[in-house]
RNA sequence: CGCGGGAUAGAGCAGCUCGGUAGCUCGUCGGGCUCAUAACCCGAAGGUCGUCGGUUCAAAUCCGGCUCCCGCAACCA
């Protein structure tokens, strides 16, 4: 043999602030099966995943909780942990980011880069929010106030160290269109038009506004900012600029790092800025993957819950949950998840698929033969084709993981599976057997189902790691048999094997009675359901204002008298509103919701004394009063009061 | 005219590079089988391939216009 061949595969370091949700299981459910397959395969596998536990958000949470940033973080990584054991992830290094190696590298990093004159210390310019303590950009506030709390902002400059992206610019550009660095490519002239082309902006690495961070050491107002801090993860895990470990150079570059597509950016850009300054070998793969959708929305903290990974667990197994997310999604698309769809997929592929051959076959060599086969064969019609689909399933596989396309894995699985099962149809091995001469062809066709299940099984352990040794020991498969190796090759369990009826493997779920269960656990799991304790979180976390505050706000009855979209902008409409004294012009973000002449005519509430602000080219004086709840959105309506009534 | 992706059977998707019988999974309906987890196998119905036009002997596929959806960017005052 040849000296193994390494192979490293990253989740991202997911931010703790909340509990991990079914969007995080995805991604660290990929890696695993990889890193399975790839162990599997022969290949020394480093998987590494973490946390990413600093910045202003953690400490904002811990201050709440009344705890230190620490404590806080501590809690839930060990949440995070539990999801991992309990989903079965053989990761082999978790890495957080607050650990002390990890310190070290990072601030050798920012020292290095320093030192090389890729970081430099500037002025962060700005608008600053004092109570809130925070910088934002022209774009992010509304209406010239803070975004956050809608107090006055302040120009503002801060100390800040700066890291310049400029001199990669092209080599960047070469990586995403020129390489296959990104996977799925498709999304590499997107990054390209609209960050590179018009130029990348020199990226802020430090702050000194906030304190939990990674110190700057010639530096010591400044804490590393997220990108350094977190990003480098994937190295000094590995033992790079630290003493932890010394794996660096035998695992970096990484085979693959994949992440969700709203951190591509990060890891197409920065990610290979970062590396090239440093002079170090850039990833070979990013692996993006989409996001799992609940009824078409966005999985939120609060949908999370919805589709919380331990529930779905502990009712259909681990296995069930990985199988189905997995063979969900397809690199780069998103794909929408609903109990109904899951529950579905499970009955069909692993319950009436796979399930339900394991047993039929094991079933029969009890009844015909008593659970041990005897050795005399005779082949027939359908052997060969059977046969071929199992022996070549291998490569196949192979191929797909080799793209992180894991959907098309699975699928080309399930073909065989499938194959196996009309085998049994086009043999018919009840008819066989009520034949007594016939006993050396049931025995065969017996044995070449057996077989065929120890590939489908060898080969699905990667992704099933809980259940498919139980199908391998029901087929009677000795570990030996059942390796990678052995799984383009037919004939390989003992001519006279013997199988050992077990436990059913997927049990068949009854779709309508879970989904109506299920519906209940979320209604009430906490008594309290999720949408309303998001909703009193947020209502509490609104802090008090005095009745002086209040009154500053002006609010009117206004007409609306004329109304048309803006060009340029997709949500705005213009209003052209009488205040009961003269004709102003109001930007609303409301054309998804209405018809400009729907409005026309409309009493609605205006916020008379909102200062001015220019939206997409039009001067909007003032806004209109709407109630928001997700995607619906509805004005309010105060038909019968003249124009310029005080509301109160 | 900011950049990009998409529109194919009831649902979800493939096919388009390189024109030539429109395919897969689920669902529906009919049949078969009885080894098996009411599972399995076969068959059928169901699509003017978003729309209008062009090229061609021939267009889901190539070209152009339009409509609608979805990302990113910019604005949800």
């Amino acid at each position: 043999m040849c000296k193994k061949e390494n192979f490293y595969i990253t989740t991202p370091i997911y931010y703790p602030s909340g509990n991990p949700h079914i969007g995080h299981c995805y991604t660290t459910v990929a890696c695993d099966s990889i890193a399975r397959y790839k162990r599997m395969q022969g290949y020394d596998v480093m998987f590494l995943t973490g946390t990413d536990e600093h910045g202003l958000k953690i400490e904002q949470k811990a201050a709440e909780k009344g705890i230190t940033p620490k404590q806080y973080v501590d809690e839930i990584v060990e949440i995070f942990k539990g999801l991992w054991d309990f989903m079965n992830i053989s990761y082999d290094r978790y890495i957080r980011t607050t650990d002390d190696y990890h310190i070290e590298t990072v601030q050798k990093i920012f020292k290095e880069l320093y030192d090389r004159g890729y970081i430099y210390k500037g002025e962060y310019k700005g608008k600053y929010c004092t109570p809130c303590e925070s910088f934002w950009t022209e774009s992010q506030l509304v209406d010239g106030k803070c975004p956050e709390c809608g107090r006055e902002v302040v120009e503002a400059k801060e100390e800040a160290y700066f890291f310049k992206m400029a001199p990669f610019a092209d080599r960047i550009e070469k990586l995403l269109t020129e390489t296959d660095y990104l996977q799925p490519k498709t999304r590499a002239v997107e990054l390209v038009n609209n960050f590179i082309k018009p130029g990348l902006e020199d990226l802020c690495v430090s702050r000194t506004t906030f304190k939990w961070g990674i110190p700057v050491t010639f530096d010591d107002k400044h804490v590393v900012y997220v990108w350094i801090d977190a990003l480098s993860n994937y190295i000094s895990a590995l033992g790079y600029q630290n003493e932890a470990y010394s794996d660096y150079e035998k695992f970096w570059p990484a085979d693959v790092h994949m992440v969700a597509k709203d951190i591509m950016r990060f890891h197409a850009i920065i990610w290979p800025a970062m590396l090239m300054a440093l002079d170090l070998p850039l990833p070979k793969h990013l692996a993006v993957h989409g996001w799992i959708t609940f009824n078409g929305q966005k999985m939120s903290k609060s949908l999370g819950n919805v589709v919380d990974p331990f529930i779905l667990g502990k009712r259909y197994g681990a296995d069930a949950i990985r199988y189905h997310i997995m063979r969900e999604m397809a690199l780069g698309a998103d794909s929408s998840f609903s109990n109904e769809i899951m529950i579905n997929r499970i009955n069909s592929d692993l319950a009436n698929g796979l399930g339900n051959l394991v047993s039929r076959t094991v079933a029969m060599v009890e009844k015909y033969f008593g659970g041990t086969l005897p050795t005399e064969r005779e082949s027939g019609e359908f052997d060969d084709e059977l046969i071929s689909a199992a022996t070549s399933l291998r490569g196949a596989v192979d191929g797909f993981i080799d793209q992180t396309q894991l959907n098309n894995a699975l699928a080309e699985i399930f073909k065989v599976v499938s194959r196996a099962n009309k085998y049994i149809d086009e043999t018919a091995p009840w008819v066989i057997a009520k034949d007594e001469s016939k006993k050396a062809r049931l025995a065969t066709v017996l044995y070449n189902l057996l077989d065929t299940i120890r590939i489908v099984a060898t080969l699905l352990s990667a992704f099933m790691p809980t259940t498919m040794p139980k199908a391998l020991e029901q087929i009677g498969a000795c570990e030996k048999c059942a390796t990678y190796d052995n799984a383009d090759k037919f004939g390989i369990l003992p001519p006279d094997v013997t199988v050992k009826k077990g436990e059913v493997l997927f049990p068949r779920i009854d779709v309508d009675k879970e989904i109506e269960e299920l519906n209940s656990i979320i209604k009430n799991s906490t008594g309290e359901d999720e949408e309303t304790k998001k909703l009193r979180e947020e209502i509490e976390g609104v802090a008090q204002i005095g009745i002086d505050d209040f009154c500053k706000v002006d609010l009117r009855v206004a007409e609306i008298k004329a109304c048309e979209p803006i060009k340029k902008a997709k949500k705005l409409l213009k209003l052209t509103v009488f205040d009961g004294v003269k004709e102003r012009t109001v930007a609303s973000g409301i054309a998804k919701y209405y018809k400009p002449e729907e409005l026309v005519g409309k009493k609605i509430i205006l916020v008379s004394n909102l200062a001015p602000a220019k939206l997409c080219g039009v001067e909007s004086c003032g806004m209109i009063l709407a109630a928001t709840c997700g995607e619906d959105v509805r004005v309010i309506f105060v038909d019968g009061m003249p124009a310029g009534a005080k509301i109160s």
